[in-house]
DNA sequence: ATTAATTTTGTAATTATTACAGAGTTGTAA
DNA sequence: TTACAACTCTGTAATAATTACAAAATTAAT
């Protein structure tokens, strides 16, 4: 199924810079964070704004698109792989990687209702630990 | 213990305004932000300034005094409770909850250093939940 | 084609954080 | 106590991410 058909069924217009964003984000493992989209579109899409860009995000994280990552807690990076994982982030290289996880039932969260989850792990990765 | 002691121990010298905001972010379950830290202090340390909180929350986070969570992705939070715990973020009252958890080991992370492991939920807690 | 609705753009404002230099404080040793 | 060095604190200015908003452009339907 192509990305127009996926924003579709979500009830969002698929517009030319919409599907250009949701197919670099879905594309690029790294999750890349809204001046990243930025740069890489706009070659190809010159009148491009940054607004529009936060606007999509935003719209394809509040349908449940995009997941909404504050892994650096300086910039938010959006990533279109929506099942449960986590995320590690090299402080040496400041790639993000993603990893399999699962996690016991929690105690002290009885009756909240949880909506995201969110695992986020930080170190050095094994390419930077051996450079050392 | 005494904070001054604490502090002491890793090397920080225990000025006033560093025992105070060590007192404060410990003594507060909220895991206040810089912003809050300086608003609680100010009226008692009326020439405060929000760059020694920068300052010292930063040096005690690279103490390892406190944990420094990106949980909503627009602020840091800190953190004096060092031990291994989950945070919950009511979108709804914005208050943060801590809770226990557990993870099995991860894959995808072989021969990585991992320094730091932060777990973040969010959704509806007990209380906003009722009152819809 | 006209009109209405939606999307996109660009500028300006806001907010969190950092940089940095000067002022203040503390501790020590003559 | 004075002098000096080291460290801490302050305040302003800069930077960077994000948001607000209104105008321009595009799209869809009649």
């Amino acid at each position: 199924m192509d990305s127009a058909e996926i924003l579709s069924q979500h009830n969002i217009k698929p517009s030319i810079i919409r599907v250009m964003i949701y197919d670099f984000v879905k594309n690029t493992k790294s999750h890349p964070t809204v001046d990243e989209i930025y740069k890489h579109l706009q070659p190809m899409a010159p009148t491009l704004s940054r607004t529009t860009v936060y606007n999509s995000v935003k719209l394809f994280a509040s349908s449940g698109l995009f997941k909404a990552l504050s892994i650096d807690g300086i910039q938010i990076r959006y990533d279109a792989d929506i099942g449960h994982h986590g995320h590690f982030r090299c402080e040496e290289c400041d790639r993000v990687f993603d990893f399999k996880i699962h996690e016991d039932a929690e105690s002290g969260l009885d009756g909240f209702d949880i909506t995201k989850r969110e695992i986020f792990y930080s170190g050095s990765c094994i390419e930077c630990k051996s450079k050392n």
